[in-house]
DNA sequence: CGCCCTTTGAAGCAT
DNA sequence: ATGCTTCAAAGGGCG
C-alpha cells in the first residue's frame, strides 16, 4: 500500500503522481482538490469523531474523503475500524455477513455439502462475465444493509476470528471441499474466488471440476485464457504435453482492485477509451473521490476475500507468485527474471528522478486531451 | 510474443 | 519499525 504519509505535509500526494495529469485536467484537478480541502475539516472532524460511522452514521458519509494525506490514512484507520467491527461480528462474520450479495453468501444451495451440482451451471458460472463486470459487481451497488448483519446463507460453524487461522477449518472443508492436503492441489486464483462463490464452493467443485480461479502458468493469465483452458476446452492443450505446471493461484484482490472491476466498463462506456492505462487513471482518481462509506464496502469486500482466500489456501503466501512469477513455475531461471524485473523497476525509477525520459502513455495522455477523461 | 503503462492496496522483503 | 518492491486487473501500445 502507499505509505500512509505520515503527514509530511503533502497531502496531495497524487499531485506528484500526476503531474502531467494535471496538465490536462487542471480544471477538473482543481475543482476536485478544492472539494478536497473543503471536506477537509469535516472530514477530519468525523474521523475524530467516531471512526465507524460507517455503519452508524449515514449522514457522515456525505463527507467526502480529504486530501491525499487522509485518504491514505483512511485505509488503515477504516482496517482497524473494520477489525473492530469484525470482531465484534465475529462469531458471526460468516454467520451474518454484512454483504447478502457477496458471492460467499451467494452460495447456491446446489453447492452446499449436500446438494448435488448439476454440470451446466457450472458452466455457465464459469464463463467469464462481460469484462469489466467483476462476479461480485452483482453485489453492487450495494446499500446501506450490506453492512447490516442478515445472511442466513452460510453456516453458523463457519465464524472464525477475525485473524483468521491460516489452517483449513473443517467447516470449510465440507464447504468448499477442500482435498486434505491442500492447496496446492486446489488453485483458484482469485477472479476465482468469486468466481468460486458464485459457482460454489471453492476452485475445485466438489466434483472436481477445476475453477477459473485456476491460473494456467502460462505467462499473463487473463480470464479468457482460463476460462477457455479450464472449462471449454479442457483437452484442447497441445502444448501441456509437457508437463503439468503449477498452477498459479493469484492474490486475493484488493478494495481498489474489485473497484476497477466494477467501474471499468462504465468508464470505458463514457469514454470511448479502451487503454487500461489510462482508464485507470480515471479509476485513481474516481476512487480518490469516492466517499469514505463508498470506499468502505470495497475496503469489506476485498478483506472478505482476503479471509476466504486464507481459507481456501492456507498455505498460499503472496511470496510464492513473487518467485514464480507470471510463469507459474518457481524455478532459477523465473528467480532470475524475477531479479530482472526488479532492477529494471529500480532503473526506471531512477530514470525519473533524474529526469529521464517520459513514457509513450505520457504522451498519449496529453495527445489525447484528457479532459474528456477527466470529465468522467 | 511479451513487456509496458497506470492505478491502489496488500504483503513480502530488505535495511 | 520503516521503506521499498512485487503483484493483483485490464487491454492497447510497442519493440
Amino acid at each position: 500500500m502507499p505509505q500512509l504519509s505520515s503527514g509530511g505535509g503533502d497531502d496531495l500526494g497524487a499531485n506528484d503522481e500526476m503531474i502531467s495529469f494535471k496538465d490536462e485536467g487542471e480544471q477538473e484537478e482543481k475543482i476536485q482538490e478544492n472539494a478536497f480541502t473543503e471536506r477537509d475539516l469535516a472530514d477530519l472532524k468525523s474521523s475524530l469523531v467516531n471512526e465507524s460511522e460507517i455503519n452508524q452514521s449515514p449522514n457522515a458519509a456525505a463527507v467526502r474523503r480529504g486530501q491525499q494525506g487522509e485518504q491514505r490514512g483512511f485505509p488503515d484507520k477504516h482496517r482497524e475500524h473494520l477489525d473492530v467491527v469484525s470482531k465484534q461480528q465475529d462469531g458471526g462474520m460468516y454467520k451474518s455477513p454484512g454483504y447478502p450479495g457477496y458471492p460467499f453468501l451467494m452460495l447456491p444451495d446446489p453447492y452446499l455439502p449436500n446438494s448435488s451440482v448439476s454440470p451446466s451451471s457450472n458452466k455457465v458460472s464459469v464463463v467469464q462475465q462481460s469484462h469489466g463486470m467483476h462476479p461480485l459487481t452483482s453485489l453492487l451497488p450495494y446499500s446501506n444493509d450490506h453492512f447490516s448483519p442478515s445472511s442466513p446463507h452460510l453456516p453458523t460453524d463457519m465464524s472464525q476470528k477475525t485473524g483468521v487461522h491460516r489452517h483449513q477449518s473443517q467447516d470449510l472443508s465440507g464447504y468448499y471441499s477442500l482435498p486434505p492436503g491442500g492447496v496446492s492441489q486446489i488453485t483458484p486464483s482469485m477472479s476465482w474466488f468469486s468466481h468460486s462463490l458464485m459457482l460454489g464452493p471453492s476452485g475445485m467443485h466438489p466434483t472436481g471440476i477445476p475453477h477459473p480461479a485456476i491460473v494456467p502458468p502460462t505467462g499473463k493469465q487473463d480470464h479468457e485464457q482460463y476460462d477457455r483452458s479450464m472449462y471449454v476446452k479442457p483437452q484442447m492443450e497441445p502444448k501441456r504435453e509437457k508437463e503439468p505446471k503449477k498452477p498459479v493461484i493469484k492474490k486475493p484482490l484488493n478494495a481498489f482492485m474489485l473497484y476497477m472491476k466494477e467501474m471499468r466498463a462504465k468508464v470505458i462506456a463514457e469514454c470511448t477509451l479502451k487503454e487500461s492505462a489510462a482508464i485507470n487513471q480515471i479509476l485513481g482518481r474516481r476512487w480518490h473521490a469516492l466517499t469514505r462509506e463508498e470506499q468502505a464496502k470495497y475496503y469489506e469486500l476485498a478483506r472478505k476475500e482476503r479471509q476466504l482466500h486464507m481459507q481456501l489456501y492456507p498455505t498460499w503466501s503472496a511470496r510464492d507468485n513473487y518467485e514464480a512469477g507470471l510463469s507459474g513455475v518457481a524455478g532459477e531461471k523465473n528467480k532470475a527474471d524475477w531479479g530482472k524485473k526488479k532492477r529494471r523497476k529500480r532503473e526506471k525509477q531512477q530514470d525519473s528522478n533524474t529526469g529521464g525520459k517520459r513514457s509513450a502513455f505520457a504522451t498519449f495522455k496529453e495527445e489525447a486531451a484528457p479532459a474528456q477523461l477527466l470529465q468522467i
